[in-house]
DNA sequence: ATCCACTTGCTTGTTGACAACAAGTATATA
DNA sequence: TATATACTTGTTGTCAACAAGCAAGTGGAT
């Protein structure tokens, strides 16, 4: 019944920028913490202002509705992902940047499993109608379709990628392949081992990519 | 305040067993119906119940709780898709299983989208930890991983697949890229040509296994 | 610099919805 | 007619959402 006494951790005079700044990074990350325990449903508004050190009503001030706190949540580690992606793409274009951006997705995984796992629990939990999640997850997918697209026609163009292949098509492929793999690394991480599905994925696109091939295999 | 007054819509001089299936079958219609509607979340014990036109207590005390339901409902769906793939699999095996399977699927997916949309948002969902769905999801997926596995080494056997690759690998990929279109479309069905997207996969399946391919692709 | 009005961050009180369960009523079965 | 089984209604605790208040920071006037 009595509320946590001690609110406030480090609050001592700092400005109100300071100050909220320091509550958003703790609630984030006390909500991401919750989601990987106890998933969307487990995870409840109260627990995460609680966990960050505040009081229970803090989350649903800061952010509206638990939805607001997932599409946020998702936002920010969304971003972190594409920072890294862009990082490694450099200017590569063609058949490179498919590849590339393949090589940065598994060190992402690799490195922050924890991000991606977050991302991911909320980007499949919003295939579901109804939740606002879901139009943040599918403008991502539809970006990369976007960007894994705009690859293949520079492949094409530059005549590394052979051209009897609908970009939109093998683009969609890519991306559902990628999502694919992450979903069954979600559900039994220890049964995948991620590093031989990777490069098995990288031999395919170049395999099935690549010009000198154009002739054998259609 | 007052519930439904016009209950058991067709509950005259009924066997105990007919009674039972009627209700059981009228839930589960219900349930999906509503899920696909409103999602996991959005989706009631309650709206279910008086949805197959009984009261707001029975779907809770017939599968004893919401996940209950749940987890009766993927087991059945996820039984019709059994069945079909059964059907059209015969006794076909090594490369021409895969491609079958293959095909069957994206034969149930227009046949029976509502089947195969409720299934996967219970799936997808289920990728969060605490959920009870989780446990069928990952069964489910690592018994199509298991048979893609035992098809690659009956084709690597009887000679139509190429020997140089590892089963578990292949298989792996196999059913996340086939998970991977599903979610990809039940985020953003009319922007996916799924024709286009199986007629691309069957080729990508029979040119990466076949075995002439072997000494060209490594 | 100091005080005061105001804004912003955060907390506590409350309501309605819902899952879960307990206790009751009605319908079939032996 | 007695008992088991299908189903309904009453109730409780939890949680999201909102409203009202408290406390800490901010900016202008003196």
């Amino acid at each position: 019944m009595t509320e946590n006494p001690v609110l406030n951790p480090g609050a001592s005079s700092k400005t109100q920028a300071e100050r909220t700044a320091a509550s958003d990074k703790a609630m984030l990350d006390a909500g991401i913490s919750l989601l990987l325990e106890r998933g969307t449903e487990g995870t409840t508004l109260a627990a995460i202002g609680e966990r960050a050190g505040y009081s229970r009503g803090l989350a649903t001030y800061r952010y509206g509705s638990k939805s607001g706190l997932f599409q946020e949540i998702s936002n920010t580690v969304q971003r972190r992902w594409a920072d890294r992606l862009n990082q490694a793409l450099g200017a590569r274009r063609g058949l490179e940047a498919l590849v590339t951006a393949a090589d940065a997705y598994y060190e992402f995984i690799v490195q922050s499993p924890r991000d991606i796992r977050v991302l991911h629990i909320l980007y499949f939990a919003g295939v579901a109608p109804g939740g606002d999640v879901r139009k943040q997850a599918k403008t991502s997918f539809q970006a990369q379709i976007d960007d894994a697209q705009r690859w293949i026609e520079q492949g094409i163009e530059d005549g590394d990628i052979r051209d009897d292949l609908a970009p939109n098509t093998v683009a969609t492929q890519y991306v559902a392949h990628l999502a694919g793999i992450t979903y069954i690394w979600l559900l039994n991480a220890p049964a995948v081992d991620l590093a031989a599905m990777h490069q098995e994925f990288i031999k395919t696109i170049r395999g099935r990519l690549w010009r000198r091939e154009s002739q054998l295999t259609t």
